[in-house]
DNA sequence: TTATATTGGTTACTTTAAGTAATGGAGTTT
DNA sequence: AAACTCCATTACTTAAAGTAACCAATATAA
């Protein structure tokens, strides 16, 4: 009656795309670069969370974090490679969101 | 300056997957239909949240709801054909995690 | 010199979602 | 009628996200 164990690995990749505005901002940074400011007017997610998901991001190796020495200084967020391969994941949500989305407003 | 929003229908695709829980309730049911209590003890989730996910999917077609007049009455849950076309999704994810996930017990 | 604007980021506070644990209802067996 | 099993709900606590005001650094305008 003790059915396998879900894989640690896919429990924990699961955990990352699961959590609130992460996919959103690994697709935003698909076409490219982005700043702080455009990242954040791109998806509508506030400043706060923001910058706390861009700090675990960075830390999972997941986006890269430039400072360029302009004025006033920006911020360039990027993908790194362990990220780009996270594209397969949203296009595939992609593919399945015009198959099968339907954007009534009247549904939730 | 205004960048194309994102699509309606991704971003609700999106919100669906990223909503805790739901990858792994939809990546049990990919194996066939299962049980309340049987869900529950594979992933570990509340029997609330269980509970309020399984309506929301249901809601959103993506999961059928059975009962079965056995003793006592069993519900068994499987997936719709909207809820089988998100296998690529769960696979992406499965295949991206066998790739870059590290399972250090160190790591957050 | 003082004032103001910009960018990325933080802090304090409110609201919403999830975790925990006890409880309930329907049907069956004892 | 007690007690058990399965699915589910309710009341309460804890964690995460939303909101909005604020800060540091740098630069330019008045």
């Amino acid at each position: 009656m003790n059915q396998p164990a879900i894989c640690p690995k896919f429990e924990k990749a699961v955990s990352i795309i699961s959590q609130r505005w992460t996919a959103l901002v690994i697709y935003e940074l698909l076409s490219g670069p982005k700043r702080f400011s455009e990242i954040q007017s791109a998806i509508g997610i506030s400043g706060k969370v923001l910058s706390d998901r861009l700090k675990e991001l960075e830390q999972m190796d997941i986006i890269d974090r430039k400072v360029i020495p302009a004025t006033p200084v920006m911020i360039e967020y990027s993908l790194t490679e362990k990220g780009r391969a996270m594209e397969p994941i949203l296009k595939s949500i992609e593919e399945w969101s015009q198959q099968w989305i339907s954007v009534d407003s009247t549904q939730s």
